[in-house]
Formats: C-alpha cells, structure tokens, sequence
DNA sequence: TTAGTGATATCC
DNA sequence: GATATCACTAAA
C-alpha cells in the first residue's frame, strides 16, 4: 500500500534522503484531477555552502533562500531559461541542503521530467507535505541503488564534481 | 558540437 | 543600466 512522505521523512541528511527517494513515485494532481505518476529513478544531493556545486556556495539569496528553509519544500529553478528543474530541501531549517529530481522511470533528464509533470516556477516555495497538486508516494519497492558522480557542475572544481552524489536505480 | 533561452548575480 | 553565468535539450 502506498503511503505518503512526510517532512520527517525530509528532515534528515541530504546524503541519506537522496538514495531512500530514488524508486519513490512522484504523483502531480493536474487541475482537472488527472493523475500523473513517475517512478523516480535518479537523484542527486546537494548539501550546503561548503559543497561548490550546490546553488547555496555563493551564499543565501534571494534564489537560494528557499533551500535554507523547512525539509518537504520544493524549490524550482528555471536553468537556461528553458528548463525547469525540481528539488526537494531536506534538513534542518538554516541548512541549504536539497535533492535535485534528476530522471524518472519514463522521461530521462530533468527538463523533461518537470514538463510532463507540468511542473513550474509556481510550485517553489510549495510543499509535497500536504499539496493537492504534487506528492511523493512510498509503493514499498526498494530497488538497488548505485552511485555515480553528478552531472552538469564541471564548473565545481575536481573534488566537488567528482564525489559521488548520484544515486541512480539499479537496471538503469 | 553548437544554438537557444531567460532568471539571477555581479558588475558598472 | 549591462553583461556573464548556468544543476539543459534538441537539432545537426
């Protein structure tokens, strides 16, 4: 039976939080009542100031603001003004730590995971405890899990760019 | 491999 | 005000 994560279930390190999602189903409630559902099938933890990839390195801004806050918050982030990239804060309050949605079990990537779930820059600052329009959903399957660098942060210097922060389903 | 896209940050 | 940067995708 499936149940629904909660923010105790954000409220820990970016690190654990990251592979526990990975095999989760992100469930988007559209405005006619259609429910999309997606497998998640790759994750990646960014986790605080000190980690060169994460948005936070530069210090708390306007942008980054929404990943000092409360675990179960979703933060969008439109990257190249084309694509809309979703992540899940984790942690406490004051620590910028999050989980970017980097690929589910149908549409590869995140770009195109955020436009079939129809997934905007209106839903940062939401929640997926208590959200009407997009949930996680824990079917019970616990796939294997295995790690890889992360994607796309060239720019984070060798040791950053090469720790292994992705956490990818087994099979993929 | 390269173009395109737009919000944000960082300069004047 | 202007420019540089970017957690990407699609087309070639």
């Amino acid at each position: 039976m499936a149940k629904i994560l909660t923010s105790e279930f954000f409220r820990r390190d970016a690190l654990d939080v990251a592979p526990d999602l990975v095999g989760k189903i992100l469930v988007r409630t559209l405005d006619d009542g259609t429910e999309l559902r997606e497998r998640i099938t790759e994750t990646e933890a960014y986790r605080g100031e000190e980690d060169k990839g994460c948005h936070a390195a530069k210090g708390r801004t306007k942008r980054t603001e929404v990943l000092y806050g409360e675990s179960g918050v979703i933060y969008v982030y439109l990257c190249y003004g084309v694509h809309w990239l979703m992540n899940v804060i984790t942690g406490e309050i004051d620590q910028p730590q999050g989980v970017l949605f980097r690929c589910g079990e149908v549409h590869n990537g995140p770009g195109k995971l955020t436009k079939f779930l129809g997934v905007d820059g209106s839903f940062n600052g939401g929640s997926f405890c208590g959200n009407d329009r997009i949930r996680i959903e824990d079917d019970g399957s616990r796939p294997g899990i295995r790690t890889a660098p992360r994607v796309g942060i060239d720019y984070a210097g060798d040791y950053w760019k090469n720790v292994e922060w992705r956490f990818i389903a087994d099979g993929k």
